[in-house]
DNA sequence: CATTCGTGGAA
DNA sequence: TTTCCAAGAAT
């Protein structure tokens, strides 16, 4: 096999095949997308599908036009807009690297891999990416849909994530000089539509030929994967403290799970489960709690059960937030608010 | 190098 | 129902 074959066949199918995404420039039209929405689309998309980070994208690109208009945002308005969407050190480091690039770059994005890798929130992948489809610099663009399609190709047997060198090694003998970002793009788009995790369609795929796992017959076997641990469960307390149609919350630390969010105040979370004395003694307020059933949540790390208190009380030191508000919540707690108000938001 | 960090859709 | 997992980064 070799690399300028794979890249000729796979680039074809791309022209014919290419996702139409909000984003994205059509192969071949010779436009080029703003480097400010390819960065913003890059950093939804980590761990992130395109299903879920679509409707995001357009909001903040409706919102904030231009890095130095998310720039010049409070960050109480980007946590919110950002709520739901998960891993909030991306919305944290969004706006960190928004103003670094407005105040030290002019609000001009930097063109090359190196510099891109120095702003917030950009790590090996998101800077290759940036580069490769914003500057059409030839950069080793690697994700989990390349993994894969790479481990495919090569039939490689150690496992992840133990072979990220290897499989980011193997990629780098394909890239060349003729379209990087269209390359990048392409290798990507074939591991989400046809190389996918399970049942790929090989039928429709460009590089059977040269596939090692497709000529052995067990492509769906790679890659190969060390066992990941298990899940702990823990559990927590929630409180609906109520102000006719107010509720209160509390603004989450800036580091940490669902750091600088909004949220409903909490007890600790801990492997033991709470008694109702428990429950009473770690309330943000004296009141006349009452107990309005739990909720379950899984994070990537742990899952979670929260049992809900509700009471109606005045208090201070709380965000006073009307229940339309509550869609600035992260989902845990969106859902924990719908159960404890019994859905009446 | 291992851990921490969300969410919701699909099979 | 359970499991997997999606365009990873920071520490």
């Amino acid at each position: 096999m070799t690399a300028p074959e794979i890249r000729t066949a796979l680039l074809a199918w791309y022209d014919a095949n290419a996702r139409a995404l909000p984003w994205r420039a059509p192969p071949g039209s010779g436009r080029r997308t703003d480097p400010y929405r390819v960065w913003l689309s890059e950093v939804m998309l980590q761990q992130t599908t395109v299903p879920h980070a679509t409707p995001y994208f357009l909001k903040f690109l409706q919102a904030w036009p231009s890095v130095t208009a998310l720039a010049a945002a409070d960050d109480a308005d980007v946590m919110a807009a950002w709520a739901g969407l998960g891993y909030y050190a991306r919305a944290r480091n969004l706006l960190k690297c928004a103003r670094a690039v407005a105040e030290d770059h002019g609000g001009v994005f930097p063109d090359s891999e190196a510099g891109l890798m120095r702003l917030p929130g950009l790590g090996p992948y998101t800077a290759a990416a940036v580069a490769a489809i914003a500057f059409d610099r030839p950069a080793n663009v690697v994700d989990g849909n390349v993994e894969r399609v790479i481990s495919r190709l090569f039939a490689v047997e150690e496992p992840l994530p133990a072979a990220k060198p290897e499989l980011k090694r193997l990629a780098a003998g394909l890239v060349g000089d003729e379209r990087p970002g269209d390359w990048a793009q392409a290798l990507m788009d074939l591991g989400a539509v046809v190389c996918r995790p399970k049942a790929p369609l090989c039928d429709r795929c460009p590089l059977t030929a040269h596939c090692a796992a497709y000529a052995r017959g067990d492509h769906e076997s790679f890659p190969r994967k060390s066992p990941k641990a298990e899940r702990p469960h823990r559990h927590g307390v929630a409180y609906l403290l109520t102000r006719g149609d107010e509720v209160a919350l509390v603004r989450r630390p800036p580091r940490g799970l669902l750091g600088g969010m909004l949220a409903l105040p909490t007890s600790e979370w801990r492997a033991a489960p709470f008694s109702a004395d428990e429950a009473l003694a770690a309330a943000p307020v004296a009141a006349a709690w009452r107990s309005a059933g739990a909720v379950d949540h899984v994070f990537t790390h742990f899952s979670l059960t929260l049992r809900l208190y509700r009471a109606e009380a005045d208090a201070a030191g709380v965000i006073w937030t009307r229940r339309s508000g509550l869609t600035a919540l992260p989902s845990v707690f969106l859902k924990a608010a719908k159960t404890g108000l019994n859905r009446l938001i």
